[in-house]
DNA sequence: ACAAAATCGAGAGCAGTGATCTTGCTTTGG
DNA sequence: CCAAAGCAAGATCACTGCTCTCGATTTTGT
């Protein structure tokens, strides 16, 4: 029928070749009505008659809406990954720090971009159960960015200084054993914590909590984003001075 | 009907009391519902159903599903900003810095208690909109005690060292004249972003972005909510030492 | 190459939902 | 005491997710 039927296409037969085409047709128009209206009023029904399909046919290709809403849900954690390790590759040559914010500023951009993806893998989840494990590593190419930028870091001498008397918990080392054994305890306890506090500050915003409270929004993000960097200890090239973000809290 | 037809029941006819017990009750039936199977599932029909009476008689009371939610939102509010103020009071005497964390822990407790009313809050919007203004003010509790206990750090001797060579962002000045024109403007600012911090934190802990990540995650929060305090320039009372906080970044 | 097996699309149908409208009944208030 | 307003119930509409069956097509095994 179509003009497609080339010389590589001999993968697999005809017929599975269609079905991806299929599958990908019914994403694209999922993800049309989810950035339209919401997660919530996804209607399967309506996937199927904007695709001139009768509904019960999508029962093939997706087994219930949920599993259409899990498919999305990877995606979203896809696309904003690699969104964010774009921006990242951009930076390159930066120092950890500038890395940091931009990475920073790569996630509120999509996540302002695409407010209902956004929503669907970092606000409530939408039925009431947690996604299954196969988004896992979707999931977790933001926290590999930004895990590996603080390993530039200190590996590097864009590295912080970490006079930490910070206690060394066991929780501290157990995180660090799991998610970065080459960095000291402490600073994998205040990344993580830094990462929920990321996302807290793009659910605000997002989600109009900021609402007649801040106004200057991308100027406020771009300073909260800064302070977080130097929380996790990664400090600014100073043109003139100590060496030491502009903000010094403590005596 | 019932016992309760007492002496001091004469305000308004016994139809208008009718009324608001008959609204308690579906806004309970309703809870219930909500804190079974989420907000996604919650039925109009159903509410009608356990509580004995027709569907359609359910629209005298809440013109719509929706407006049902938005009932159940401003309760969720100010059932979180009664726990919050309850745990305040509870450490009146306490250094600002202790009421901070005693505070963020009755968040979070109440959060974990009521995981789908906390979601209906600060989770996504349910359908896609956000809650109209009537809802402000109850939100607005849990500002104006965090608020509040920085302040009185300010007034009193409990106050950070704020040498601040941060720069007064007009923004700032926004924020500060908007919130708490008695604080200094970066304190505002980084108070502002600490808020969304700390519901970003308990956000990942109640949705489960956790998993698998942090296991004693009680000991987690405190240690972030006490270095969010340091943050916004809480100082804990040190037995012995320099005054500063456990954790010091910077040079 | 031909039959068997797996896949697919469409239609009918079930149970459930939010919302509206009409019809009587009860309480209220002049 | 009787009209007016508030209330509950039933029927109904348009919609949803989902299941099942039944032909038609495609793939596969021999």
């Amino acid at each position: 029928m179509s003009s497609t039927q080339g010389a590589h296409a001999a993968t697999q037969g005809a017929r599975a070749r269609a079905r991806i085409e299929v599958t990908a047709a019914i994403k694209e128009e999922a993800r049309r009505q989810l950035a339209a209206q919401g997660a919530s009023k996804l209607s399967l029904r309506a996937v199927a008659r904007e695709l001139g399909m009768a509904s019960s046919a999508l029962y093939r290709y997706f087994p219930s809406r949920d599993d259409l809403l899990t498919a999305l849900i990877i995606d979203a954690y896809d696309s904003l990954g690699e969104a964010a390790e774009t921006a990242h590759t951009q930076v390159a040559g930066a120092a950890p720090a500038e890395r940091w914010i931009a990475v920073c500023a790569a996630v509120r951009d999509w996540a302002l971009a695409h407010p209902h993806e956004y929503a669907l893998i970092y606000g409530s989840p939408v039925p009431g159960y947690s996604a299954p494990d196969t988004t896992v590593p979707a999931a977790s190419r933001v926290w590999r960015l930004l895990i590996g930028i603080v390993r530039d870091a200190h590996r590097g001498n864009g590295v912080a200084q970490w006079k930490l008397s910070a206690e060394v918990t066991p929780e501290a080392e157990r995180m660090a054993a799991d998610l970065a054994p080459d960095l000291p305890p402490p600073v994998v306890a205040v990344l993580v914590a830094a990462f929920a506090q990321l996302f807290g500050l793009v659910n605000f915003e997002v989600f109009g909590q900021f609402h007649r409270v801040v106004e200057d929004r991308q100027a406020f993000f771009r300073h909260a984003a800064a302070r977080l960097a130097h929380h996790v200890g990664l400090v600014f090239p100073q043109p003139t001075g100590t060496g030491d973000g502009a903000i010094k809290p403590g005596s």
